[in-house]
DNA sequence: AAGTAAAACTAACGATGTTAGTTTTATTAT
DNA sequence: ATAATAAAACTAACATCGTTAGTTTTACTT
């Protein structure tokens, strides 16, 4: 095979394509190198493991997921603020939701880089929180509230877990968001005192 | 190898054994079937493929799950009832995680009596709505964002999400059962009119 | 004691991630 | 222009995985 001068990210662009029109669940190293024109082997010249290669993938999923958000509440402040980011976060899930699943597979017992990862995910709800009247450890219960019911909600749709009744589950979401404001408001009060 | 009367029942309980144990990740037929002095062609004299094996896996999780809620609400009411139920739910993840995980692994796509387990995961929760005056749509919504709370919390716990901060899990999951009942509140008001 | 059906077996297939060792190619240095 | 080097591809193989087909053994029933 006459050598195409691939590189690290053309191997990591492919495999997100990949992943996103076919399914993580279906994805494997020998699809990709046979999408590259190459040997499985020959993979190994340009990752370590397939371990490195869904790191590097949830990398970018983090990006995309920050980048949204961040655009979602650009301009905006408090409860405007938190629908948008929540929508924001909600359409990534439903749109995108093979990427969403590599965040979640993260090994985030690892080392180094994955700490900045991790500030990534947590950036935009700490920046709309910091539009309100909070102290910092109120913040940070706050942020990974908001965070679970996010994640809850994507994750659980996607598994099939809310078919029981035929409401709409967006407007359930948005119902617990206006919980979460409420919750957000009330621990408001609480700080002031 | 001497026969031993192997019951699908032995080899249901051994996979739960082995992947409480050793951890869903590592889980493998070939295991399952050492454990049990046999060989893994063998085990398909009683189940017809490991998916069929995870379903009923995951039938039992679903219904340790729900003996653990049911137990935790009875007697209970209202507020006292939601924090119970959290409760038990919370420590059920934290302390049977891999089983924990299967219940999401079910393909909740397939046929037949999967409704039934659906409608066992729903049940504790809707039982404790049962004792608010909320309209049947308002329950339907509520009870999933139930779950999306406490599901978020327990599947990004245990997958390292929560380690940005130092403070304590279960008090941001205790604040956001708060937000919770605080929500159901205010939804009773709004069925009131 | 003979027959039957369940429960074990052996052997193999195709797919997966991965490693070791080899050849080719493009670029760099002489 | 030619020789050296390092990168990028290759082939071959390994262990593991779920799974199937076909065979033997065992225990119970008649």
């Amino acid at each position: 095979m006459a050598r195409q001068g691939l590189t690290r990210a053309d191997i990591i662009r492919a495999a997100i394509d990949m992943i996103e029109s076919e399914g993580l669940h279906s994805f494997s190293l020998r699809e990709l190198a046979g999408r590259l024109h190459i040997k499985a082997a020959s993979l190994y010249n340009h990752i370590q493991s397939s371990d490195e290669l869904y790191t590097e993938i949830g990398y970018y999923a983090i990006s995309e997921l920050k980048k949204v958000q961040l655009s979602a509440i650009a301009g905006k402040e408090r409860s405007e603020a938190v629908e948008a980011l929540s929508d924001a976060y909600y359409r990534f899930g439903k749109e995108r939701p093979e990427i969403y699943k590599v965040i979640l597979s993260l090994p985030m017992v690892k080392n180094d880089a994955i700490h900045k990862a991790g500030f990534d995910i947590v950036e935009p709800i700490m920046t709309v929180l910091g539009g309100y009247r909070l102290t910092e450890e109120q913040k940070m219960h706050l942020q990974r509230v908001f965070r679970s019911i996010m994640h809850g909600f994507i994750s659980q749709e996607e598994a099939g877990c809310f078919r029981q009744y035929p409401v709409d589950v967006g407007v359930s979401c948005r119902m617990a968001v206006r919980g979460f404001i409420l919750l957000i408001e009330s621990s408001e009060k609480e700080a002031e005192i």
